[in-house]
DNA sequence: GTGGAAAATGTCAACGTTGTCAGAGTAAAC
DNA sequence: GTTTACTCTGACAACGTTGACATTTTCCAC
C-alpha cells in the first residue's frame, strides 16, 4: 500500500516523469517546457503544458537546485532577536519585500539574545544550504562563520557588527545618536541624567552608553555611576529599575532609555509615580504610538525599513557576485522631538 | 576553473564523499554515522567523526530529504498579512517557537490583503514542498488548495476560516466579542455608536460588523448606516474617516474601532479634535501601549501567542498523522477595560 | 534523390543523500 | 573443522531534476 500511494501521482506530488508519460514524451522535453528552454515544437510544448495542467505538476525545487549548477537554493536565512519587537518585524518585512522580487524565500528565526541559539540556527540554515544569511548577532564571536563564508555563503550583519569576522554590515551610529540625544537633555538644563541600557554584552548597548559618556564629558559633567543601569532585558524590568532609580536619594531629572522596550517601562514607571511631566525622557527606537502619549515621547528613531532594505540589497549584491570591498552601511537616525525630551531641567536658563 | 572550485571541498560544501575519502571508508558508513544509525564499529565511527570535524561537513538536507522516504522537508510555510502589525509578529514568533522544538524551519511571507500574492506564495511554497502551511488567507476562495491537500500537504488557517475548503482553523469569536464590546458601550449610556471597520471583503471585518448589529438589535437601537464606515486600510485613513465622522452633523458619542491600526487612527483623530475625554472608544486587538494613553484604551484583546501556538500545534498534529475530524479552534478574547470604553454617554443613568 | 545543416527530441549520467541487499569478517555452537 | 548467527561494511540504485551529448527528424539547396 505504501508502494501504491507513493507511486500514485494523485496522492503524492506528480513528477516530471508522470507528466512525460501523460504527454507521451521524454523527461527532458518536459524539463525544457518547465524551464522555458527553446527547442520544443509548439504542438509538443502544448501537449506537455496540458499534461502539467492536468496533473497540477509543480517541479520539485529541491531536486532542481540539487542538479543545477551553482547549487543555489534561492533561499536566505534571517536571524533577528524577536519578532514581537516592531523594529525586528519591520526589518523582516523589508527584507521579504526585496527577496520576493527576486524569487527568493526567507527562512526566519528569532534568537532573542541567545548566542547558542544563534549558532544552532546558523547550523540548521547551513544544512539547508541557504544562499545567504542576514544576522542580528547575539554572540560575541562570529569567527565560526568564516567556514561558511569560504563555502560561498553570503552574509550581512544588521544592527551590530560581527566580532572576529569581517563582513558587510548595516548599522546606525549608535554612539553619535545617543550623544546628540543626551546633549539635547543637557541643553534643556539637565545634569543628572539617568541611563537605562540593555544587556551590556550587546555591542549597541555599549555604544549607546559610550555616547552617553561622551555627551557628559563634552559638557564637563561628572558621570555618576549610580545613574547608570545596564542589563535590562524587558519592559517590566525597565519599569522596576526606573522606579528604584527615581525614588532613590539623589534621583535624575532626566532619563535616557536606550531601547524601545526600556522606554516603555520607563514611561510606565513615570506614570505610576506621577512624574511624567517633571522628568524628561529621551528614548532610542520609535514605537508607533509614542506620539500619542502625554507627554509624547522624544526619540531617536531608527529607520527599520531602510535597514532591512539595505541589508537585503547588500546581500543580493554579493550573491550577484559583487567583489566590492566589505562595507559598513550606516543608516541615519532621526531625532524626533515630541515633548518628553523637552521638559526643562533645573539648570535651564 | 569552475571545475576546480566546484570540486574543491574547501571552496564548496564538502560532501559525504569527501568525508568518506578522508576517513578511508565508504559513503554508506559515513551516512550511518551522520544519522546515528547503529552498526558502525566505535573506531571507524570515530575516524569518520574526525573527518567530519576536519572538513566541517554538514549534510545537505535537500538531498537527504529527496531520498528519504516520505519526502518530508521539515519546513512549513507561513502566510500572514503584515509583520509590522504586532499581532502578526507575535503569531509568527509563537509558531517559530513550536517549530524550532521539532526541528522544522518556517518560511514566511507577508501578503497584506492581496489574494493574488496569496496564491503566488502558495505556489512557491508548494514548489519547495513545505510539509504544511499556516495561512491568514487574503482571498475569498481557497478551493485551489484542495490539490495540495490531496498531495498530503497539511494546512491550518488562522484568523479567518477558508472559503470553499474544509480545513483546520484557529479563530476567535469575532461576532460575540464585538457584541460584548458594543453592549458595554450601550450599557455606559451610548446609543449613537460609530463603527470603523477594515476591508469588508475580509471575513473577520464582516463578522465584527455583524456583532455590532447584533448588539444594537438586542438593545433595540435602530442602526444608522451613516455611522458605519468600512474598508479602512490603515491608520492614516482611519484617522481621516474618524475626523469626518466626528465632525459630521450628527456625530456618534462612542466609536468602535474594529482593528488595532484603526484604533490608533481613531485615537489620533480624537486627540486632534480634543474629544478624547468625551467620546468613548473600544478597540479590537490590543497594542502594547494602549494602557499608557489618556484615557487608556479599552480593548478586546486577541491572544496572539495562543493563536500561533494552537495553529502550529494543530498543524504538527496533522503532520504526525492525526486523522481527527477537521476542527475549528476558538481562542478566547479578553475584554480589557482601561477607561476609554467607560466614558459615559448621554443615556447613562 | 542526396547531402548537410538546423531543429527537435531523447538517452544517460550526475547532483548528494539514503534504502536495500549482499559480502566479509568474527565468534559461538556443533 | 564446519556450521550458524551474528556484526560490520560496502556496492548499487533511487529520489526528481538538469547538463552534456547523441540521435532522429525536418527542411532546403543542390
Amino acid at each position: 500500500m505504501s508502494e501504491r500511494t507513493s507511486n500514485n501521482p494523485r496522492l503524492s506530488h506528480p513528477t516530471i516523469r508522470d507528466v512525460a508519460a501523460l504527454a507521451g514524451t521524454s523527461l527532458k522535453t518536459v524539463s525544457r517546457v518547465v524551464n522555458g528552454e527553446p527547442g520544443v515544437s509548439p504542438e509538443l510544448g502544448e501537449r506537455v503544458r496540458v499534461a502539467i495542467e492536468r496533473l497540477d505538476y509543480r517541479r520539485n525545487l529541491a531536486a532542481s537546485n540539487l542538479r543545477r549548477s551553482g547549487g543555489r537554493t534561492r533561499s536566505i536565512g534571517l536571524l533577528l532577536s524577536n519578532l514581537i519587537n516592531p523594529l525586528d518585524g519591520a526589518i523582516q518585512r523589508a527584507i521579504e519585500e526585496v527577496a520576493v522580487d527576486r524569487d527568493v524565500v526567507v527562512i526566519a528565526s528569532s534568537i532573542d539574545e541567545d548566542a547558542d541559539r544563534e549558532r544552532a540556527m546558523v547550523g540548521i540554515f547551513t544544512a539547508r544550504r541557504v544562499d545567504g544569511l542576514i544576522i542580528k548577532a547575539a554572540g560575541h564571536d562570529q569567527s565560526y562563520l568564516s567556514d561558511q563564508r569560504r563555502m560561498s555563503m553570503a552574509m550581512v550583519f544588521v544592527d551590530r557588527p560581527p566580532a572576529f569576522l569581517n563582513a558587510d554590515t548595516v548599522v546606525v551610529d549608535n554612539e553619535a545618536a545617543t550623544t546628540s540625544g543626551i546633549a539635547h537633555l543637557i541643553a534643556n538644563g539637565h545634569r543628572r541624567i539617568g541611563y537605562l541600557g540593555a544587556l551590556h554584552t550587546i555591542v549597541t548597548a555599549e555604544q549607546r552608553l559610550a555616547g552617553y559618556r561622551t555627551a557628559l564629558a563634552t559638557a564637563r559633567i561628572e558621570s555618576d555611576n549610580s545613574l547608570i543601569k545596564m542589563d535590562i532585558q524587558n519592559s517590566e524590568q525597565a519599569k522596576s529599575v526606573a522606579r528604584d532609580l527615581l525614588q532613590s536619594k539623589n534621583p535624575p531629572t532626566a532619563v535616557f532609555a536606550a531601547q524601545n522596550m526600556i522606554t516603555i517601562g520607563v514611561v510606565r514607571a513615570l506614570r505610576e509615580l506621577d512624574l511624567h511631566r517633571c522628568i524628561a525622557v529621551v528614548g532610542f527606537d520609535d514605537v508607533p504610538m509614542f506620539d500619542l502619549l502625554e507627554p509624547a515621547v522624544t526619540v531617536l528613531a531608527q529607520d527599520a525599513w531602510a535597514i532591512g532594505r539595505q541589508a537585503a540589497t547588500a546581500l543580493f549584491d554579493r550573491l550577484d557576485g559583487s567583489m566590492a570591498p566589505i562595507r559598513t552601511h550606516v543608516i541615519p537616525v532621526s531625532f524626533i522631538q515630541r515633548g518628553s525630551g523637552e521638559i526643562r531641567g533645573p539648570y535651564s536658563g
